[in-house]
DNA sequence: TTCTATTGACCATCTTTGACTATTATAGCG
DNA sequence: CGCTATAATAGTCAAAGATGGTCAATAGAA
Protein backbone atom coordinates (compact mmCIF):
# COMPACT_ATOMS: atom_id res chain seq x y z
CA UNK A 1 0.00 0.00 0.00
CA UNK A 2 1.61 3.26 -0.68
CA UNK A 3 2.46 5.30 1.73
CA UNK A 4 1.49 8.43 2.77
CA UNK A 5 5.03 10.07 2.24
CA UNK A 6 5.28 7.65 -1.39
CA UNK A 7 1.88 9.81 -2.54
CA UNK A 8 3.99 13.19 -1.64
CA UNK A 9 6.99 12.08 -2.74
CA UNK A 10 5.25 11.46 -6.44
CA UNK A 11 3.27 14.49 -6.04
CA UNK A 12 6.11 16.49 -5.85
CA UNK A 13 8.37 14.35 -8.73
CA UNK A 14 5.16 14.83 -10.86
CA UNK A 15 5.10 18.67 -10.51
CA UNK A 16 8.95 18.54 -11.60
CA UNK A 17 8.74 16.20 -14.66
CA UNK A 18 8.88 19.78 -16.23
CA UNK A 19 10.93 22.19 -14.39
CA UNK A 20 13.63 21.17 -12.35
CA UNK A 21 12.06 23.26 -9.71
CA UNK A 22 9.29 23.80 -7.97
CA UNK A 23 7.85 26.09 -5.70
CA UNK A 24 5.33 25.20 -2.81
CA UNK A 25 3.29 26.03 0.35
CA UNK A 26 4.41 23.48 3.30
CA UNK A 27 0.88 24.07 4.84
CA UNK A 28 -1.17 24.19 1.64
CA UNK A 29 0.24 20.84 0.63
CA UNK A 30 -0.10 19.04 3.94
CA UNK A 31 -3.55 20.06 4.36
CA UNK A 32 -3.85 18.81 0.72
CA UNK A 33 -2.81 15.37 2.02
CA UNK A 34 -4.39 16.00 4.85
CA UNK A 35 -1.99 15.50 7.27
CA UNK A 36 0.73 17.14 9.61
CA UNK A 37 3.00 19.91 7.93
CA UNK A 38 6.13 18.17 9.60
CA UNK A 39 5.16 15.45 7.56
CA UNK A 40 6.28 17.26 4.48
CA UNK A 41 9.75 18.18 5.72
CA UNK A 42 10.00 14.33 6.67
CA UNK A 43 9.60 13.62 3.03
CA UNK A 44 11.65 16.18 2.02
CA UNK A 45 14.54 15.28 4.38
CA UNK A 46 13.98 11.27 3.44
CA UNK A 47 13.34 11.55 -0.87
CA UNK A 48 14.88 14.78 -1.26
CA UNK A 49 17.89 15.41 0.49
CA UNK A 50 21.28 16.30 -1.31
CA UNK A 51 22.59 13.01 -1.63
CA UNK A 52 18.58 12.25 -3.61
CA UNK A 53 20.35 14.94 -5.63
CA UNK A 54 18.16 17.89 -4.33
CA UNK A 55 18.61 21.40 -2.97
CA UNK A 56 16.11 22.86 -0.73
CA UNK A 57 15.58 26.26 0.09
CA UNK A 58 12.86 27.99 2.11
CA UNK A 59 11.61 31.08 3.43
CA UNK A 60 9.27 31.42 6.86
CA UNK A 61 6.65 34.35 7.40
CA UNK A 62 3.95 35.24 5.25
CA UNK A 63 4.50 34.72 1.99
CA UNK A 64 6.81 32.01 2.93
CA UNK A 65 7.48 28.77 0.16
CA UNK A 66 9.64 25.79 0.30
CA UNK A 67 11.56 25.54 -3.02
CA UNK A 68 12.95 22.04 -4.55
CA UNK A 69 15.77 21.74 -6.98
CA UNK A 70 16.56 19.17 -8.91
CA UNK A 71 20.72 19.17 -9.43
CA UNK A 72 21.77 17.90 -12.68
CA UNK A 73 24.32 15.40 -12.68
CA UNK A 74 26.76 17.19 -14.34
CA UNK A 75 30.13 14.89 -14.90
CA UNK A 76 30.18 12.56 -11.73
CA UNK A 77 26.65 12.17 -10.19
CA UNK A 78 26.01 13.97 -6.92
CA UNK A 79 29.08 15.19 -6.96
CA UNK A 80 28.08 18.01 -4.15
CA UNK A 81 27.17 15.33 -1.94
CA UNK A 82 30.75 13.56 -2.52
CA UNK A 83 32.47 16.89 -1.54
CA UNK A 84 30.01 17.77 1.62
CA UNK A 85 31.02 14.26 2.68
CA UNK A 86 34.97 14.79 2.09
CA UNK A 87 34.34 18.32 4.00
CA UNK A 88 32.41 16.56 6.89
CA UNK A 89 32.66 18.44 10.31
CA UNK A 90 35.91 19.91 9.96
CA UNK A 91 38.59 20.65 7.19
CA UNK A 92 41.56 22.69 6.59
CA UNK A 93 42.52 25.20 4.43
CA UNK A 94 44.55 23.07 2.34
CA UNK A 95 41.58 20.59 1.42
CA UNK A 96 38.95 23.61 0.88
CA UNK A 97 41.53 25.46 -1.39
CA UNK A 98 42.40 22.13 -3.18
CA UNK A 99 38.54 21.79 -3.74
CA UNK A 100 37.93 25.04 -4.59
CA UNK A 101 40.54 24.89 -7.33
CA UNK A 102 38.78 21.59 -8.66
CA UNK A 103 35.92 23.00 -8.84
CA UNK A 104 37.29 25.91 -11.24
CA UNK A 105 39.21 23.76 -13.52
CA UNK A 106 35.45 21.89 -13.71
CA UNK A 107 34.14 25.59 -14.83
CA UNK A 108 31.38 25.10 -11.88
CA UNK A 109 32.45 28.51 -10.57
CA UNK A 110 34.21 31.64 -12.09
CA UNK A 111 37.28 33.34 -10.78
CA UNK A 112 36.11 35.67 -8.94
CA UNK A 113 33.76 33.09 -7.06
CA UNK A 114 36.65 30.84 -6.46
CA UNK A 115 38.59 33.91 -5.47
CA UNK A 116 35.39 34.71 -3.00
CA UNK A 117 35.70 31.04 -1.70
CA UNK A 118 39.18 31.32 -0.60
CA UNK A 119 38.65 34.42 1.13
CA UNK A 120 35.85 32.97 3.03
CA UNK A 121 37.63 29.65 4.13
CA UNK A 122 41.37 32.05 4.59
CA UNK A 123 43.31 31.59 7.43
CA UNK A 124 43.01 35.45 8.12
CA UNK A 125 39.04 35.29 7.94
CA UNK A 126 38.49 32.71 10.90
CA UNK A 127 40.12 34.10 13.72
CA UNK A 128 40.07 31.42 16.40
CA UNK A 129 41.77 29.44 18.35
CA UNK A 130 43.70 26.70 15.88
CA UNK A 131 41.51 23.55 17.21
CA UNK A 132 37.96 25.82 16.37
CA UNK A 133 39.29 26.89 12.87
CA UNK A 134 38.50 23.85 11.14
CA UNK A 135 35.10 23.39 12.59
CA UNK A 136 34.03 26.85 11.71
CA UNK A 137 35.67 26.33 8.44
CA UNK A 138 33.96 23.24 7.71
CA UNK A 139 30.69 24.88 8.39
CA UNK A 140 31.26 27.84 6.05
CA UNK A 141 32.19 26.08 3.38
CA UNK A 142 29.78 23.53 3.05
CA UNK A 143 27.00 25.98 2.68
CA UNK A 144 28.94 27.63 0.34
CA UNK A 145 29.45 24.60 -2.14
CA UNK A 146 25.57 23.92 -1.61
CA UNK A 147 25.39 27.49 -3.06
CA UNK A 148 27.32 26.74 -5.59
CA UNK A 149 25.05 24.21 -7.01
CA UNK A 150 21.92 26.34 -6.66
CA UNK A 151 23.55 28.86 -8.63
CA UNK A 152 24.61 26.56 -11.19
CA UNK A 153 21.12 24.96 -11.57
CA UNK A 154 19.35 28.45 -11.08
CA UNK A 155 21.47 30.05 -13.57
CA UNK A 156 22.42 32.51 -12.16
CA UNK A 157 25.82 32.51 -13.45
CA UNK A 158 25.54 34.89 -16.93
CA UNK A 159 28.89 35.00 -17.40
CA UNK A 160 32.28 33.17 -18.64
CA UNK B 1 0.83 35.87 -4.37
CA UNK B 2 3.74 38.80 -4.43
CA UNK B 3 4.35 39.59 -0.78
CA UNK B 4 2.59 42.75 -0.27
CA UNK B 5 6.17 44.28 0.93
CA UNK B 6 7.91 42.98 -2.38
CA UNK B 7 5.15 45.22 -4.33
CA UNK B 8 5.82 48.07 -2.44
CA UNK B 9 9.51 47.71 -3.08
CA UNK B 10 9.36 47.09 -6.60
CA UNK B 11 6.23 49.75 -7.08
CA UNK B 12 9.43 52.47 -5.28
CA UNK B 13 12.51 51.50 -7.39
CA UNK B 14 10.44 51.51 -10.48
CA UNK B 15 9.78 55.17 -9.79
CA UNK B 16 13.55 55.67 -8.89
CA UNK B 17 15.09 53.93 -12.67
CA UNK B 18 15.76 57.81 -13.59
CA UNK B 19 16.16 59.34 -10.59
CA UNK B 20 18.06 58.95 -8.09
CA UNK B 21 15.52 60.20 -5.39
CA UNK B 22 11.85 60.45 -5.37
CA UNK B 23 9.20 61.92 -3.25
CA UNK B 24 6.05 60.18 -2.62
CA UNK B 25 2.99 60.91 0.42
CA UNK B 26 3.26 58.00 2.88
CA UNK B 27 -0.58 57.59 3.05
CA UNK B 28 -1.29 57.76 -0.80
CA UNK B 29 0.88 55.14 -1.48
CA UNK B 30 -0.67 52.81 1.70
CA UNK B 31 -3.60 53.60 0.13
CA UNK B 32 -2.68 52.93 -3.00
CA UNK B 33 -1.37 49.54 -1.70
CA UNK B 34 -4.91 49.49 0.68
CA UNK B 35 -3.01 48.66 3.55
CA UNK B 36 -1.75 50.05 6.85
CA UNK B 37 0.68 53.22 6.61
CA UNK B 38 2.86 51.84 8.93
CA UNK B 39 3.59 49.66 6.66
CA UNK B 40 5.26 51.54 4.45
CA UNK B 41 7.64 51.95 7.46
CA UNK B 42 8.26 48.68 7.66
CA UNK B 43 9.02 48.36 3.73
CA UNK B 44 11.48 51.36 4.27
CA UNK B 45 13.07 50.38 6.92
CA UNK B 46 13.96 46.37 5.66
CA UNK B 47 14.76 47.30 2.36
CA UNK B 48 15.70 51.15 2.21
CA UNK B 49 18.04 51.23 4.77
CA UNK B 50 21.42 52.99 4.95
CA UNK B 51 23.29 49.94 4.73
CA UNK B 52 21.02 48.89 1.40
CA UNK B 53 22.49 52.20 0.04
CA UNK B 54 19.71 54.84 0.57
CA UNK B 55 18.76 57.82 2.73
CA UNK B 56 15.29 58.36 3.81
CA UNK B 57 14.17 62.34 4.43
CA UNK B 58 10.87 62.65 5.78
CA UNK B 59 8.64 65.37 6.85
CA UNK B 60 5.48 65.35 8.88
CA UNK B 61 2.16 67.64 8.96
CA UNK B 62 0.43 69.28 6.27
CA UNK B 63 2.31 69.26 3.19
CA UNK B 64 3.92 66.39 4.37
CA UNK B 65 6.43 64.04 2.23
CA UNK B 66 8.78 60.96 2.41
CA UNK B 67 11.80 61.34 0.38
CA UNK B 68 14.05 58.39 -0.41
CA UNK B 69 17.44 59.25 -2.00
CA UNK B 70 19.82 56.92 -3.72
CA UNK B 71 22.93 56.84 -2.14
CA UNK B 72 25.90 57.54 -4.96
CA UNK B 73 29.43 56.20 -4.14
CA UNK B 74 30.17 55.69 -7.56
CA UNK B 75 33.52 55.98 -7.74
CA UNK B 76 33.89 56.49 -4.37
CA UNK B 77 37.38 55.81 -3.74
CA UNK B 78 37.17 54.71 -0.25
CA UNK B 79 34.18 52.72 -0.41
CA UNK B 80 36.31 49.44 0.86
CA UNK B 81 37.06 51.29 3.82
CA UNK B 82 33.86 52.80 4.69
CA UNK B 83 32.07 49.03 4.34
CA UNK B 84 35.39 47.79 6.32
CA UNK B 85 34.47 50.02 8.96
CA UNK B 86 30.57 49.62 9.07
CA UNK B 87 31.53 45.47 9.53
CA UNK B 88 33.99 46.40 12.13
CA UNK B 89 34.31 43.54 14.51
CA UNK B 90 31.15 42.64 14.77
CA UNK B 91 28.22 42.54 12.40
CA UNK B 92 24.93 41.15 12.25
CA UNK B 93 23.00 38.84 9.67
CA UNK B 94 20.70 41.24 8.98
CA UNK B 95 23.24 44.11 8.28
CA UNK B 96 25.92 42.09 6.04
CA UNK B 97 22.42 40.64 3.94
CA UNK B 98 21.64 44.87 3.22
CA UNK B 99 25.33 45.29 2.17
CA UNK B 100 25.49 42.85 0.13
CA UNK B 101 22.19 43.54 -1.69
CA UNK B 102 23.89 47.10 -1.62
CA UNK B 103 26.66 45.81 -3.61
CA UNK B 104 24.41 43.63 -6.26
CA UNK B 105 22.66 47.22 -6.85
CA UNK B 106 25.50 48.76 -7.68
CA UNK B 107 26.44 45.81 -9.95
CA UNK B 108 29.36 45.21 -8.36
CA UNK B 109 28.99 41.61 -7.71
CA UNK B 110 26.66 39.29 -10.18
CA UNK B 111 23.58 37.56 -8.17
CA UNK B 112 25.88 34.12 -7.92
CA UNK B 113 28.50 36.03 -5.77
CA UNK B 114 26.15 38.13 -3.67
CA UNK B 115 24.55 34.36 -3.05
CA UNK B 116 27.69 33.13 -2.41
CA UNK B 117 28.65 35.69 0.09
CA UNK B 118 25.18 35.08 1.93
CA UNK B 119 25.67 31.86 2.09
CA UNK B 120 29.05 32.66 4.02
CA UNK B 121 27.38 34.65 6.74
CA UNK B 122 24.12 33.14 7.19
CA UNK B 123 23.23 32.03 10.28
CA UNK B 124 23.50 28.58 8.83
CA UNK B 125 26.75 28.74 8.38
CA UNK B 126 27.80 29.90 11.47
CA UNK B 127 25.80 27.92 13.72
CA UNK B 128 28.51 27.19 15.69
CA UNK B 129 29.00 25.85 19.83
CA UNK B 130 30.42 29.40 19.59
CA UNK B 131 28.66 32.43 21.17
CA UNK B 132 30.52 35.03 19.35
CA UNK B 133 28.67 34.67 16.14
CA UNK B 134 28.94 38.44 14.95
CA UNK B 135 32.45 38.36 15.29
CA UNK B 136 33.22 35.65 13.41
CA UNK B 137 30.63 36.96 10.80
CA UNK B 138 32.38 39.91 10.65
CA UNK B 139 36.17 38.39 9.99
CA UNK B 140 34.41 36.27 7.30
CA UNK B 141 33.05 39.40 5.42
CA UNK B 142 35.43 41.64 5.64
CA UNK B 143 38.15 39.22 4.76
CA UNK B 144 35.00 38.66 1.47
CA UNK B 145 34.81 42.45 1.08
CA UNK B 146 38.19 43.01 0.22
CA UNK B 147 37.76 39.88 -2.36
CA UNK B 148 35.60 41.21 -3.82
CA UNK B 149 37.05 44.70 -4.60
CA UNK B 150 40.05 42.88 -6.07
CA UNK B 151 37.89 40.75 -8.00
CA UNK B 152 36.76 44.32 -9.86
CA UNK B 153 40.58 45.62 -10.17
CA UNK B 154 41.72 42.58 -11.45
CA UNK B 155 38.98 42.31 -14.06
CA UNK B 156 38.30 38.97 -12.76
CA UNK B 157 34.31 39.56 -13.97
CA UNK B 158 34.20 38.54 -17.65
CA UNK B 159 30.30 38.29 -17.20
CA UNK B 160 27.15 40.22 -17.27
C1' DT C 1 11.97 -6.24 17.20
C1' DT C 2 13.68 -2.86 14.28
C1' DC C 3 13.12 0.42 10.81
C1' DT C 4 10.09 3.82 8.80
C1' DA C 5 6.26 6.98 9.02
C1' DT C 6 3.19 10.24 11.39
C1' DT C 7 1.88 13.52 14.55
C1' DG C 8 1.90 17.42 17.69
C1' DA C 9 3.86 20.63 20.75
C1' DC C 10 6.94 24.24 20.68
C1' DC C 11 10.15 27.37 18.19
C1' DA C 12 11.88 30.86 14.57
C1' DT C 13 11.12 34.17 11.12
C1' DC C 14 8.82 37.51 8.32
C1' DT C 15 4.76 40.48 7.49
C1' DT C 16 0.80 43.33 8.52
C1' DT C 17 -1.97 46.07 11.41
C1' DG C 18 -3.46 49.45 14.83
C1' DA C 19 -3.22 52.30 18.78
C1' DC C 20 -0.68 55.90 20.36
C1' DT C 21 2.74 59.61 19.61
C1' DA C 22 5.25 63.51 17.25
C1' DT C 23 5.58 67.22 13.99
C1' DT C 24 4.12 70.87 10.89
C1' DA C 25 1.05 74.07 8.41
C1' DT C 26 -2.69 77.02 8.66
C1' DA C 27 -6.87 79.20 10.00
C1' DG C 28 -8.97 81.88 13.55
C1' DC C 29 -8.72 84.79 17.55
C1' DG C 30 -7.29 88.64 20.61
C1' DC D 1 1.06 90.42 14.64
C1' DG D 2 1.55 86.65 17.78
C1' DC D 3 -0.74 82.77 19.89
C1' DT D 4 -3.49 78.77 19.87
C1' DA D 5 -6.42 75.17 18.18
C1' DT D 6 -7.04 72.02 14.62
C1' DA D 7 -6.11 69.32 10.76
C1' DA D 8 -2.87 66.84 8.17
C1' DT D 9 0.84 64.29 8.02
C1' DA D 10 4.57 60.92 9.41
C1' DG D 11 6.88 57.71 13.20
C1' DT D 12 7.10 53.97 16.76
C1' DC D 13 6.31 49.86 18.77
C1' DA D 14 4.12 45.92 20.33
C1' DA D 15 0.74 42.47 19.16
C1' DA D 16 -1.35 39.51 15.90
C1' DG D 17 -1.03 36.82 11.69
C1' DA D 18 1.26 33.78 8.43
C1' DT D 19 4.46 30.74 7.37
C1' DG D 20 8.12 27.17 7.80
C1' DG D 21 11.50 24.13 11.16
C1' DT D 22 12.78 20.81 14.85
C1' DC D 23 12.47 17.12 17.71
C1' DA D 24 10.81 13.66 20.55
C1' DA D 25 6.93 10.52 21.26
C1' DT D 26 3.97 7.32 19.12
C1' DA D 27 2.20 4.29 15.60
C1' DG D 28 2.71 1.18 11.90
C1' DA D 29 5.11 -1.96 8.66
C1' DA D 30 8.57 -5.46 7.62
Amino acid sequence: MAQLSDSIEHFIKDLMTEDAHVELRRNELAQHFGCAPSQINYVLATRFSVDHGYIIESRRGGGGYVRIVRMQTRGEPNLLNILLNRVGNSVDEETAVAIISNLRERDMVTDSEAALMRAAVSRNALALPISAKDVLRAAVFRNMLVQVFKNLEEGKRHDV
